[in-house]
DNA sequence: CTGTTAGCGCGTTCAC
DNA sequence: GTGAACGCGCTAACAG
């Protein structure tokens, strides 16, 4: 270094407008394009200093006057939300940079309320929900002025929740074989588990429709032996056993537990999973499992992405289709 | 809704002021602790008042001020470090929050430029780096006057890093059963694969320090297919061989591949993964792997945490010491 | 039309 | 214990 640079000298808009011979709100008013139209010769110089400067406005600043900072929460269930979860955030950062706006992970503790909180105090702009939100916490944050995305038609039918749906093509995947005794695999834990109940209450719904016993709900550690004793603990002597699990790791698991039981797959034992992830496909036997395509997801966020500048009050608003299908594999 | 809640109700801290009858300096100084010491009355008094109103102080104002948010940002590698990832950031948000920090987790883009443009604009107190930023990076940070955890020796040994440690503990668990060509899988996706080149580094070291051969460099996709295609196209007739892989995801893909090829393991494949993950022990054959001890690494980015409230110069400093063992399965 | 003045928003801190 | 000013950007009101 030549002479002790100060760490802090980052331009402000008085520094672009004494470079520009203008004032500093002749400075504001062009840079946000909107405002009066001033002659192109004033426009030039404004952006020519702002661009010398290179002058980055301050978020602090802006977040003081407009009441809300240039962030976009994600709010993500968890670490092994499928590995599709790195191309959503990078996808979601790029449009979000578009905007100007800052993107931000965060994700679900198992306290929401704290969580809540935690997102309350960056005052978003907006908030990406993968599905973890209830429609009270939704409310909070739209009140807070934040744009909850993607926005969900009011009146949903839980029967059209995408996890509902998955634990029903989790029972018919593994009820195409004959009836069996169901079964739902959570993980043990439950902080990484916030879509259990929507596919639970999915498989129930598919069991009732065929006129079978209601499914029991077991918990999967991710470890062999003691998923072996879970397993272990449930099976009957002589009925096979159809597991739909919570995802593809404690499909994973499930199959170790049976193996280590003896029990044959899928003949004894048959297990769906969920994300059809790379992995699962490339263990002996490969799972079966449903995967769910996040396409329309990723456009009707991007969509409404796009919206959030416009405050156009409500435009369409077509439902989210629920989009899964079944890659077929040993397990099932 | 009784009538319209204004959205924005919060209380500044004049609200405060008025309320407990004091001026908003006094509400300020109180409650920042420092200070000149009031009377214990009048501290009751703002506590109360704060309190009652439910009082937060405006992120915006205070960075206004002070030149910097209270954000600290978790710049992690991606999506696949390892499943403790989760453990890592609830550990950090806790202790940050008792810092009164907000954390957010970034996924370093492919883009190093950006991500770290990205990092600036939010002005972080403190950035805990996974270990992807280069010296130089970190100098920016350190320059914006945002603390880098958790901070590293200045001459820091190459040798000393953590992924050199691990590329030579996978060479020394495959040469054990007596010398093999060795090769390094890294995953496809370059983006997914930041520590790739300090392992690779690692294997080479170990090689040469084993009178070897250099080792190849390989890229396995995570699909049947295309992996079993990569593996043979480096397989020689009958050298037996054993791959170092990137985390126990590539080694799973690297296992598959060689039974596709009819190749036994260990005998004619062994394979070594990284990250020792749930998942690797569940499969058949079960992953040999080295383990990561996040501990001593947890807890350094504990205290160098406590240490940016207290701006100590440079307290002791110890180098975390690499800390990685072997979990012994069935493929090395 | 073109551009400026003035004041807000919020917490902090110096000087009295 | 307080008054006043600062940091930074935005915008309504206003003057040339």
């Amino acid at each position: 270094m030549t002479a002790e640079t100060k760490p802090t000298k980052r331009p402000t808009s008085f520094d672009v407008a004494k470079l520009a011979g203008v004032s500093r709100a002749t400075v504001s008013h062009i840079l946000n394009g909107q405002g009066s139209r001033f002659p192109e010769e004033t426009r030039a110089k404004v952006l020519k200093a702002a661009g010398e400067l290179n002058y980055q406005p301050s978020p602090a600043g802006r977040a003081l006057v407009t009441g809300r900072s240039d962030i976009l929460v994600i709010l993500v269930p968890n670490t092994t939300f499928g590995s599709n979860l790195q191309d959503l955030v990078d996808n979601v950062t790029q449009r979000a940079a578009a905007h100007g706006l800052s993107v931000v992970v965060r994700f679900a503790g198992s306290n929401p309320g704290e969580t809540l909180a935690a997102i309350l105090r960056f005052r978003p702009v907006a908030v990406v929900d993968m599905g973890i939100l209830g429609a009270d916490e939704r409310e909070v944050l739209h009140n807070s002025g934040a744009a909850v995305i993607p926005r969900i038609p009011a009146s949903e039918d839980p029967t059209h929740d995408i996890n509902h749906v998955i634990g029903r093509t989790m029972a018919k995947t593994l009820l195409r074989n004959g009836p069996r005794q169901l079964l739902y695999a959570a993980l043990l834990d439950e902080r990484l588990d916030p879509f259990g109940p929507g596919r639970f209450e999915g498989m129930k719904a598919a069991a009732r429709h065929e006129g079978l016993p209601e499914p029991e709900r077991i918990e999967i550690p991710l470890e062999l032996e003691r998923a072996t004793t879970a397993l272990a603990a449930v099976q009957a002597k002589d009925a096979p056993l159809a597991v739909g699990c919570y995802n593809d790791d404690v499909a994973i698991a499930v199959v170790a537990a049976g193996r280590a039981l003896g029990l044959r797959i899928p003949e004894d034992l048959s297990v769906v999973g969920v994300d059809a992830t790379a992995i699962g496909q490339l263990v002996s036997p490969r799972l079966t499992s449903v995967r769910i395509h996040n396409a329309p997801l990723m456009e009707r966020i991007a969509s409404d992405l796009a919206s959030i500048s416009h405050p156009a009050p409500a435009p369409p608003l077509p439902a989210v289709r629920a989009d899964v299908s079944v890659i077929s594999g040993e397990t099932a």
